[in-house]
DNA sequence: TTTTGATCTTAACTTTTGTTAAAAAGCGGA
DNA sequence: TCCGCTTTTTAACAAAAGTTAAGATCAAAA
């Protein structure tokens, strides 16, 4: 739960009362295996859910079999707002690594809303930048060559890591497959593991026993035409972008 | 303002005391020449827009000049809901015909959520369904070929344009350059015509003077696997006579 | 350790989409 | 109406990504 605060606390001053709100809601922690469904397409959602460890991906399945992966879902993240509105999900979820996640009843979760304005405006700010993050991912499926494709998705996950962990990640423990890849960013995986094999050889990552290290971000980031003004993020990336500069030590996510 | 709530009909019921709360926000209306931009990317958001009249388009501009359409935006629509988040723009919208649109102050906007909840749900359910149509737009350039991602969009527009009209529109007026259309879809403007001619020679879709008509659309919408679930529509001849289905089965909406 | 199954890599080849260019069509204003 | 502009279409060719297949690598289980 402490990632989630961080997280909000990048947008929202995380006050006392704020979280007796949230904690007043009572939600069950559940604990989901590796491979697990979530939520499947067509389901009522009925609960709110707040990812506390592990990875999971949202996803659509094509009647052919096709499969467009629509977002990483990490520690801090919130997912489905959706079910505020009561409706079916058009989409399904499920995890990458062991999950767990907090589940919290839709009725009880507006009711903390509207009991803190602050909570409200946290959640609404997480919103927006889950949107933000899915219209990003338009422009890259639509407009980025498979190079900058990965690239620029490497450079988001490690922001979005680091900003749960709250201090800058170094390398990236990635869960995903060259099939997740490909599916995420419209590819196939023989295509991503010929990319990824040309960018170990150009020296833009390295890759260890599926921990990926990023040679030179500044450049990759260019490279990539990589602006992470579209995460909204707060002092942290600043400061620690500025840390990273000046040879702080290197750091392994470990996501459970 | 009548498309808007039409729109909202959809999900909620139009009340009274929800109309004149919304008017009670005395929003003002702005018209905007064709091609001009309502918000660029980097202003800090102040509004929250609902289109009148004629069409949008959110987009992004990557540094070397290329550009990806994000969403459209049609009579009914509403955005910047982000502004309630005070941040700011990650996106410009620029319109692609005249357009009419209400702006509404974004405090005095909060307001009148808390004050009508049925309000607050509704635009709830507007956030909801944007969110929808971003994801279905990534499975649509990630993993459709060019014909499917045509024919999925003029799909997609056509329910959309129906349900903001009250009623089922056969032929689109699209205001639409193959470029448009390609920086929508994340292809060239010369294979956009190239995929729409041999659209045509198949019989698929006729054009006049930049109107569509969709020859037929229930094989249209099998070639392109196009299914409106994500769109969370009622059938549109309940819309105009009943109100929320009760304890039924909801329908599907398919095609037709 | 060896085995087994999954994942990754590489190569050769195919298909789709992008590029460039030039001609045709459409459209609003003089 | 013609003119000048933009948009669309078509064609020939190039590049990027998809497909198929076989061998290499890796990691968990025996």
């Amino acid at each position: 739960m402490k990632m989630f605060w961080r997280r909000l606390s990048q947008y929202v001053e995380v006050s006392d009362d704020m979280i007796e709100a949230f904690d007043n809601l009572g939600g069950r922690t559940r604990s989901f295996k590796a491979g697990e469904d979530i939520i499947q397409a067509g389901d009522k959602a009925d609960y709110v859910f707040v990812i506390l460890e592990g990875w999971a991906v949202r996803y659509r399945l094509l009647e052919d079999g096709r499969r467009q992966i629509v977002n990483f879902m990490l520690p801090g993240d919130v997912f489905d707002l959706q079910a505020l509105a009561d409706l079916k999900a058009d989409h399904s979820v499920t995890t990458l690594t062991a999950v767990k996640a907090s589940m919290l009843d839709s009725n009880d979760f507006l009711n903390a809303l509207r009991q803190s304005g602050h909570l409200a405006s946290a959640f609404w700010w997480a919103a927006v930048q889950e949107e933000s993050i899915l219209r990003e991912q338009i422009v890259r499926v639509g407009r980025r060559s498979a190079r900058e494709r990965i690239g620029h998705l490497l450079l988001e996950l490690q922001r979005r890591l680091s900003m749960a962990n709250g201090n800058e990640i170094e390398d990236i423990a990635l869960p995903l497959t060259r099939t997740d890849i490909a599916d995420a960013l419209g590819l196939t995986p023989v295509h991503v593991s010929r990319t990824m094999s040309a960018m170990r050889r150009a020296d833009l990552i390295s890759e260890t026993r599926g921990t990926i290290h990023i040679v030179n971000p500044e450049r990759l980031s260019k490279l990539c035409m990589f602006d992470a003004d579209y995460l909204h993020l707060k002092q942290l990336s600043l400061v620690a972008s500025r840390q990273q500069d000046d040879g702080s030590e290197r750091q392994r996510v470990n996501t459970g």
